[in-house]
DNA sequence: GAGGGTCTTGGACAGTCGTCAAGAAAAACC
DNA sequence: GGTTTTTCTTGACGACTGTCCAAGACCCTC
């Protein structure tokens, strides 16, 4: 049902979830420069190469849409921060390479975390977000906790905090950090790096 | 020009300066249970007293409507907050009386916590909303600190930490508290109680 | 109590919103 | 090539939005 003939035609099912991915694609750019309180069916149609009433030959209405733009941002998401995972060989080096990785991804894609923490607030509102937005956080707590365990091998300690706790730190510095990069502060992505090292010495 | 005269009779000057603060309070209300992006003119004044109408007399626009609402939110948040500033003279206590006064704020208060974090979202996207909501993290961030020092000073320790990282921290913290607490999580205040006595004893 | 400024109402306005349906266009099939 | 099916456009709908305004209600002073 998902695979491709021998020509490599793809079949049906595919070509429809394909164009959902496109259309979620445009919906999740126009989200992450206007905002969700902002965002209307129109102008996601405007910046895709359809107009606007083909989104309801896709979703069933805007909270099916924005739902699925949800999960898809979840996996974008999980696909970024696997890349700051490191391999570093010690705790010192794994301590950087983190403050490196949250800056730079901070830096290059602030409108999707913008977004995020965005969407993340919706949910608090809006109960159909909530599940996605679950479980987006506890991806993000997960990629966190390796980051900590690993330190905390490399240094022959043990964490002192739990998942949860060391998750809600660093997500409490990342965002700190974004409201500060937004609104020019030059010194937000210094301070993100410096407080990584840190809050990795201090919690295990 | 803001006292009152003789009789006790308000000034006009006053008169007119508390309706505003009337109508912020509507929207206050209508902001922390609706959500910004659902908050509209015509619901506000039925929050109120008034119609519709009477908002354009005291507010030039919608947006000068929601600047006033965050200042006003402001100087609730931090007459709330000072509250939280205890008078322990032992590290331990200061410690318990701070996750207890988070908890008991983020519990009896979540639908306003909610909103500033709704607003502090916003003011990502929207620029003329971030002044106000840099002020307020200030005054938030003075408050953390004031307890950081305190705790320190008791425990004949000194901060390890910046004022700001200890901010970031603890926000994050309290916003995965509340997060979970809106979920319905059981466990979120007493995460948070814990939470707040590890922050201490491991970034001073 | 009359007059005049302050305050409030409720309706009208031009846009925009999500949604839907009829039909054109394109693609797939025989 | 003609027919059927899928895909997309266009325009319309009712509801809602922020804004404005004419008219009335209220209140204070003389």
């Amino acid at each position: 049902m998902t695979s491709t003939d021998a020509r490599g035609r793809r079949r049906p099912a595919d070509k429809f979830e394909d164009r959902r991915r496109e259309l979620a694609d445009a919906a999740l750019q126009t989200l992450a420069t206007l905002g969700y309180a902002r965002t209307s069916l129109r102008e996601i149609a405007q910046n895709s190469d359809f107009s606007h009433g083909v989104l309801h030959y896709y979703f069933r209405d805007k909270v099916e849409l924005i739902t699925y733009c949800v999960q898809r941002f979840k996996t974008q998401c999980v696909e970024r921060y696997d890349a700051v995972a490191t391999h570093a060989t010690a705790a010192d080096a794994l301590a950087r390479d983190a403050g490196d990785g949250l800056a730079a991804t901070l830096e290059s894609d602030a409108l999707m975390h913008r977004l995020w923490y965005d969407l993340r607030s919706q949910s608090m509102f809006e109960e159909s977000f909530r599940l996605d937005v679950g479980e987006i956080d506890a991806g993000l707590e997960r990629m966190i906790w390796r980051i900590v365990t690993t330190y905390a091998h490399l240094s022959g300690r043990e964490p002192a905090c739990t998942s949860a706790t060391a998750y809600a730190a660093f997500d409490g510095l990342f965002q700190q950090a974004l409201l500060r990069h937004l609104a020019a502060d030059p010194e937000a992505l210094d301070d993100l790096r410096a407080g990584t090292r840190l809050l990795l010495e201090r919690l295990v």
